[in-house]
Formats: structure tokens, C-alpha cells, sequence
RNA sequence: UGUCCGAUGGUGUAAUGGUAACACAGCGCCCUUUGGAGGCGUUAUUCAUGGUUCGAAUCCAUGUCGGACAGCCA
């Protein structure tokens, strides 16, 4: 075979979409020296997966096109901030980018994000620069008489009285604004647009309002705050930015975006807005406000709860960042609003969790069973590997004894038709180990099975002359003597229907049974679990260690999350 | 009854005037010391009506349906 008949080594396509179509040609035509993005999170509250599906955007973008992207606290409303969302936001990008991205994140000299509130003296300035064009004026105008001047879509709004105030009396009154002199809400600083535009941001909107009230990053130093139109376009434009993109409901606000840049008569190039759908995902919520409301209310346990689509409730439930990555690469970027199934987030983390996960064994809801034929007192190691999906995980022994617990599940006193697992009379394999068969069901008071007694058929471990042997099942166990208890928090979906929040109170569709605990029995091995490991419960789902674990005790306790069930046909078919 | 945006299998997306394709989900089979993973197969799609064109998911017109917008939030 000549060397041009073998096929180049398949890379991931490179996502392809009309934003960085766009991108694309922008780069052939040399329209920017270089492309910079930025992700501009507000400080009120943590981010979650569709915050993920914008930072994949952004700095995919950055990536792809030898750009660089910015990470920037939009952060001009106080009121709502707080520094404990800026510390997680930083801390969960860092953990998106990391080994993939790293080196397109744009930080300040000083390694900071960025921030709008960095901006507020050249913001001032440029406030200052439009009143000088007689593009901005102070209003006086109240909060109801300004809704009531503002017109509705389908009708027009009127002209402030304090429109055509002069420059000179504008610029007194901003200068007052800023020292101070007048107590929140009693002025404004206005843009001088149209207020009979179609598009109601175009109607003379505000850029400055007064608020007393202390910032996160500069302290008491002001006392009026840009709002998001004016700080965002300006922001964009004082880091340099080429693609400013957002979701869509700021579509209406682009003409804005637009105009402010525009009517400063700026040196070009320009920073451009472009707009895609947000990601909206079955059975759970995505705003903010919602989230902050399970949170405040404690029906979750805080941020990070892992039943949360947040990314800290994403990553302590397991999930890897490039789960995540792959997850975003998969639903695309497109302008239509649809709602992904949380089938395709399943999917990309048991994908990368089935590459990436030890197998161990673990017992969620013990059933005793006793080898009669096995010798008291005697203990076997056993050989079992740790991934079949990677050779070089390598194995692991585990010991096997005379008396073990298998999955209550996996006995059938009367069992369905199909079940292949075990039941009185009926033989079964138990993994790494024998084949064994159950003759005596052992029953409480109530005819609840509580002890099997089974024999095994010694000769059919592996290397053994009846290893060969085919039995139907095979089933996972742990030795009763050598097991380690752990608490496995099994999670559910949090609600019970594909759309929460459509209508109504989206709590009522809360799911009660979204968090299970029980104890279970795990093999020796699980005691050196790690927090980073990715562990694969056989026959069972993904786990993963959860920080609440103490190791460090003489009576140490672990903690398991479980990030996922494996896909379990046999349930399904027990459905029909 | 304003402006802007959108509509492709069940779901999310691709096709940029030239064979409607991919992933997920579903179904079936094979394989399996995980009822996992894997392999193979399969069901099902261009909102409607007109127009332009040799040829339309793509361009045009009209209509229908859906979304966004009337915070001193972002």
C-alpha cells in the first residue's frame, strides 16, 4: 500500500456555525489583526452548563482562530454582586479551560479577570463626551412618569421636558450626580435617541443612575453606576474586542450597542454584536433567579448541590470538564430556541466517563449469600481489571470468601421471564470469580428473602478447567468479611417533568426522590479512593468521591456521588 | 394588533442553488465474565401556498406558528 492510500489520523471536526462562519471570513478578509472574545458574566450568582455553552463559544472561538478571549466581570450593579460570585466564576472557568483553552484566556496584567467596574472613570469620560455632543441629557423625570413616557412597543413615547436642557447645564447637573448631591433615583442620565422608534431601547434609554450604595471591587468611590448598554459596547471596545457575543434577547439591543459606539466617533475598528440561543435543557431550570430561589429556600443543599445544572454542582456530581466541552460541541449554535434533551448531556458523560472510570465493585442494597461448599475461614485474591476500555488502568485484586453480599436486586424468588440473573436453582456468574448456584433461600417472618445458600462450581474461575463454562448472568459481589461501608448519595433528576418552568410555580414539579442515601458495601480497594478519580460501580453507574468524605480520621467515612447510572436495558425492558 | 428574530425526523444540529446528512433517543440483531461498552442494521425530516430556476431546505412574495423587547437588572 503506497503512504498516500493511508488515511490521515481522524481529528474532531472543527465546529462549524454561523458565528464562526462569520469569524472565518472575517479572518480571510485580515478584517481584525487578531480576534478577541469575551465571556462578561455578572457577579450575581454561579454559573451553570448554559453559562458552559457560551464560555465553549467564546473561547472555542478564541482557540480555534489563535485568538484570545477575555474573561470580565460585568459587574455595574452593585446591588446584586458579591465577591463570593466573582471567586466562582473564576474558579469554574479556570476548571472548563484547563488543558484545553488555558492559553486563550485574556487576563489583566496583574492575572485578574477583567472588570467593567475597571472602566468607570473612562466610562464617566465617554458620558461626558456624549453630553458635550448634545447626545445625552440629565432627566429629572420619576420612575412612573418615565414608564408612562416611554410609550408601549405598538404605541410611541414623548419627549422628557428636560430634553433640550443646554450642554453647560447637563454637564453641571451629571458632574452634581457624580459628587453625590441628589439621592438615588431623583435623576438620570439619558441618551437623546428617539422616543418614537420602533425598537423601545432606542427611546432615549438610560445610561447612568444613581445608587448609593457600595461596590464589591471600587468601595464607596461612586455613587452612579453605568447600566449595561452603555458600560457593555464601551467595555467591548476599551479591551479590544472584535466579536461581542451574546444570547438573543439582546437582539433588540444591538442598534444601541451600535449608536453609543457610533456617537462617540470612535477610532475603528469597532467591536460587533452577534447573537445565538441560549441552552435551555430538559427537567431542570436554568435562570438564575430560579436557581438562587432552590438555593435561598434550601430545597437544595447550596451552589454546588450536584441535583444542580450549575457547573460546581456539575463537576462535585462527577461530570468532567470535557464532558462539558464535548456535551457544547454537540448541540451546535444556531438562533433557534429549542430545548435539548438532557438524553444528549447523558450521553457525552457516560462517553467520557466510560473511557475514563476504574470498574470496582460495590453492593448498594446487600443480600447475604453463603458458599457452602467454600471453606470457612479461607480468603482468595482475586484478578480483576480496571477499565476494559484502557489497558494501561492495569488491575486489581480482590478478595473473595466463603460468605459475600450480592444485589438484592439480583435474586428472583419468582423471577420474570428473561431475567437471566440469579434465582432458587438457578446458577449465575459471579464476576472475576466462580460460577455459583443457589439451593436454599434462607426468609424473615414476613417470607423476605434474607440469606442465600449457594454452591459454587470451584473449578470455573478464570484459568480454571470450566472457566469456559456459559452461564447467562453474571453479577457483582463483595466479600461480607472484607468490605468497607460508604455512603453512596444516589441522584435523580430534580424534577419530574421535561419543562418546569413553562407556567405556574415551577417548585410543585420538584422531585421528591431526586436524592436517595444509602450505605453500601464496597470492595477493600474503594478505601484508597481519590477525590479526582472516576470510579465505575460494575453493573451499577458512574461514582465519584464527594468532598464531604473524611479521610483523615482513625474512622474514616466516604462519600460517594453518583454521577450517573449506567444504561440499564434490562429496566427498560422491565418498563414494557 | 408595533419592531426584530426564528421554523429541517421524537430531540438537537448539518447541507451556504446541485443525491436532505450527523448525533442523541427509539426499535431489531450480533458480541459480551458489566443486561455496560462495542459492532451491524432499521424507523422517521425540509411550516404552508405561490413564484424565480434546468434544478430550491437554501432566493423572492404572502400567510401560519413560535420567541424576544415596554427595569433607574444584565
Amino acid at each position: 500500500m503506497s503512504l498516500e492510500n493511508i488515511a490521515p489520523p481522524t481529528a474532531a471536526p472543527a465546529p462549524s456555525d454561523f458565528i464562526r462562519d462569520l469569524v472565518a471570513q472575517h479572518v480571510a478578509a485580515e478584517h481584525y489583526p487578531k480576534i478577541h472574545t469575551r465571556f462578561p458574566p455578572e457577579p450575581n450568582g454561579y454559573l451553570h452548563i448554559g453559562h458552559a455553552k457560551s464560555i465553549c463559544l467564546n473561547f472555542g472561538i478564541a482557540h480555534e482562530f489563535g485568538g484570545v478571549c477575555n474573561l470580565r466581570m460585568d459587574d455595574t450593579n452593585p446591588t446584586k454582586e458579591d465577591i463570593e460570585y466573582v471567586e466562582s466564576i473564576t474558579t469554574d472557568v479556570n476548571w472548563l479551560l484547563a488543558g484545553w483553552a488555558d492559553h486563550c484566556l485574556g487576563l489583566t496584567p496583574a492575572q485578574a479577570p477583567f472588570y467593567a467596574s475597571n472602566y468607570f472613570d473612562q466610562l464617566y469620560e465617554f458620558a461626558v463626551a456624549l453630553i458635550k455632543k448634545g447626545k445625552a441629557f440629565v432627566c429629572d423625570l420619576s420612575a412612573v412618569d418615565m414608564e408612562t413616557y416611554r410609550g408601549a412597543p405598538d404605541r410611541p413615547g414623548k419627549d422628557s421636558p428636560f430634553r433640550n436642557r443646554s450642554v453647560e447645564e447637563n454637564l453641571d447637573l451629571f458632574t452634581r450626580m457624580k459628587n453625590g448631591e441628589f439621592p438615588d433615583g431623583t435623576r438620570t442620565l439619558r441618551a437623546k435617541i428617539d422616543m418614537a422608534s420602533s425598537n423601545v431601547w432606542l427611546r432615549d434609554p438610560i445610561l447612568y443612575r444613581i445608587r448609593h450604595t457600595e461596590h464589591h471591587q471600587t468601595g464607596a468611590q461612586w455613587c452612579i453606576y453605568p447600566m449595561y448598554d452603555f458600560a457593555h459596547c464601551l467595555s467591548d471596545y476599551i479591551e479590544g474586542i472584535t466579536h461581542s457575543i451574546c444570547t438573543l434577547e439582546f437582539e433588540v439591543h444591538r442598534p444601541l450597542y451600535d449608536w453609543i459606539l457610533l456617537s462617540l466617533d470612535l477610532p475603528r475598528p469597532l467591536p460587533h454584536q452577534y447573537e445565538f440561543a441560549r441552552l435551555s435543557l430538559g427537567y431542570t431550570v436554568m435562570s438564575k433567579r430560579k436557581l438562587m430561589q432552590l438555593v435561598d429556600e434550601k430545597l437544595v443543599t447550596g451552589w454546588d448541590d450536584p441535583r444542580l445544572p450549575t457547573i460546581s454542582g456539575l463537576r462535585r456530581r462527577g461530570v468532567t470538564a470535557e464532558a462539558l466541552r464535548n456535551f457544547a460541541y454537540h448541540i451546535g449554535i444556531t438562533k433557534y430556541n429549542g430545548v435539548t434533551d438532557v438524553a444528549v448531556l447523558e450521553h457525552a458523560i457516560r462517553e467520557d466517563l466510560n473511557k475514563r472510570a476504574l470498574r470496582r465493585l460495590a453492593v448498594l442494597r446487600p443480600l447475604k449469600i453463603v458458599i457452602t461448599n467454600y471453606p470457612e475461614g479461607k480468603t482468595e485474591e482475586l484478578d480483576a481489571v480496571n477499565n476494559p476500555e484502557d489497558e494501561v488502568a492495569g488491575k486489581r485484586w480482590i478478595p473473595f470468601s466463603r460468605e459475600l453480599y450480592i444485589e438484592r436486586d439480583d435474586f428472583q424468588e419468582v423471577p420474570p421471564p428473561k431475567f437471566f440473573r440469579l434465582k432458587p436453582g438457578g446458577e449465575v456468574r459471579l464476576k472475576y470469580a466462580y460460577i455459583i448456584k443457589c439451593d436454599e433461600v434462607v426468609t424473615d417472618a414476613a417470607g423476605n428473602p434474607i440469606e442465600l445458600r449457594c454452591t459454587a462450581d470451584l473449578d470455573s474461575k478464570s484459568g480454571g478447567t470450566t472457566a469456559g463454562r456459559k452461564v447467562k448472568g453474571t453479577i457483582h459481589w463483595v466479600s461480607a468479611a472484607h468490605a468497607v461501608d460508604a455512603e453512596v448519595r444516589l441522584y435523580d433528576r430534580l424534577f419530574t417533568v421535561a419543562e418546569p418552568d413553562t407556567e405556574g410555580d415551577f417548585k410543585v414539579h420538584l422531585n421528591p426522590h431526586s436524592l436517595e442515601i444509602v450505605t453500601t458495601k464496597c470492595e477493600p480497594s474503594l478505601r484508597d479512593a481519590k477525590l479526582e478519580t472516576r470510579y465505575q460501580f460494575e453493573r451499577i453507574g458512574y461514582f465519584t468521591m464527594d468532598k464531604d468524605s473524611q479521610l483523615s480520621t482513625n474512622n474514616p467515612q466516604l462519600i460517594f456521588n453518583r454521577t450517573i447510572t449506567l444504561k440499564d436495558t434490562w429496566a427498560k425492558a422491565l418498563q414494557k
